[in-house]
DNA sequence: GCGCCGATTGGCT
DNA sequence: GCCAATCGGCGCC
């Protein structure tokens, strides 16, 4: 196994049994490891959104709605609930909260750690900058794939590992390309970082519009 | 059955 | 900034 796999601990299912917007804060700093077709790339989350079942209306599992492609949202917390978007990209969640909540994290970006040519590979181009900025991005880069949708991920070819040290400052904001409920302040953003699905705000923005608020 | 929509991305104006 | 690609789910009535 990699080096960062033996040097921290893949986080417990325990980790995952509480509210999405408090999993997907903590999850800010944690590493991805994937060892997809034998091929290992890493990452550092950087964003993440919470998405919380039930009463949100921007969830797949919003008062409970139920389909083929939505089932494993439904299953344990500490599982992949990998979908398609668009009818072309793959997006992938950790279910969150409770078995049956229809609650979960979406990663939305990582800041490439290892593996940057595999990640070339996959994605087709060459800038580190777009290889993981963006919740589609990142599943390509990582080789990430309905394959792993219901997997629980301590046991799955893509693990998370617990950050070694206490997290920098991380801002909320209002949740990317969404239209129901998109301003509730459920995305979390490593303050400042350049890896994000979105660059950092600039210093003096000319109309001054919202654009979140960073918290300790 | 038909048409629209979506937790996105990349190419073009 | 606009828009096509592409497909599963949903409402229609």
């Amino acid at each position: 196994m990699t080096d960062e796999r033996r040097a921290a601990e893949v986080l417990p299912v325990r980790f995952f049994g509480r509210p999405a917007e408090i999993i997907a804060r903590e999850l800010i700093g944690a590493v991805v490891v994937s060892q997809v077709g034998g091929l290992y790339t890493a990452g550092r989350i950087v964003e993440t959104e919470a998405y919380l079942g039930y009463d949100d209306p921007a969830s797949h599992g919003y008062r409970h709605r139920r389909n083929a492609q939505n089932a494993e949202l439904y299953g344990r917390p500490g599982n992949w609930y990998v979908y398609l978007s668009y009818g072309m990209h793959w997006c992938a969640n950790l279910v969150a909260h409770a078995e049956g909540s229809g609650s979960a994290v979406l990663l939305r970006a990582l800041e490439p750690l290892a593996g940057l040519d595999v990640m070339r590979q996959r994605r087709g181009v060459e800038s580190a900058r777009l290889l993981c900025a963006g919740p589609g991005r990142l599943t390509q880069a990582l080789g990430m794939s309905r394959a792993l949708d219901g997997a629980a991920m301590r046991s799955s070819d893509v693990v998370v590992l617990r950050p070694e040290a206490a997290g920098g400052e991380v801002s909320v904001t209002p949740r990317i390309g969404i239209t129901k409920a998109a301003e509730w302040p459920l995305r979390f953003v490593a303050a400042g970082s350049p890896w994000a699905s979105r660059p950092a705000r600039a210093a003096s923005s000319p109309r001054g519009s919202f654009r979140g608020r960073s918290r300790g």
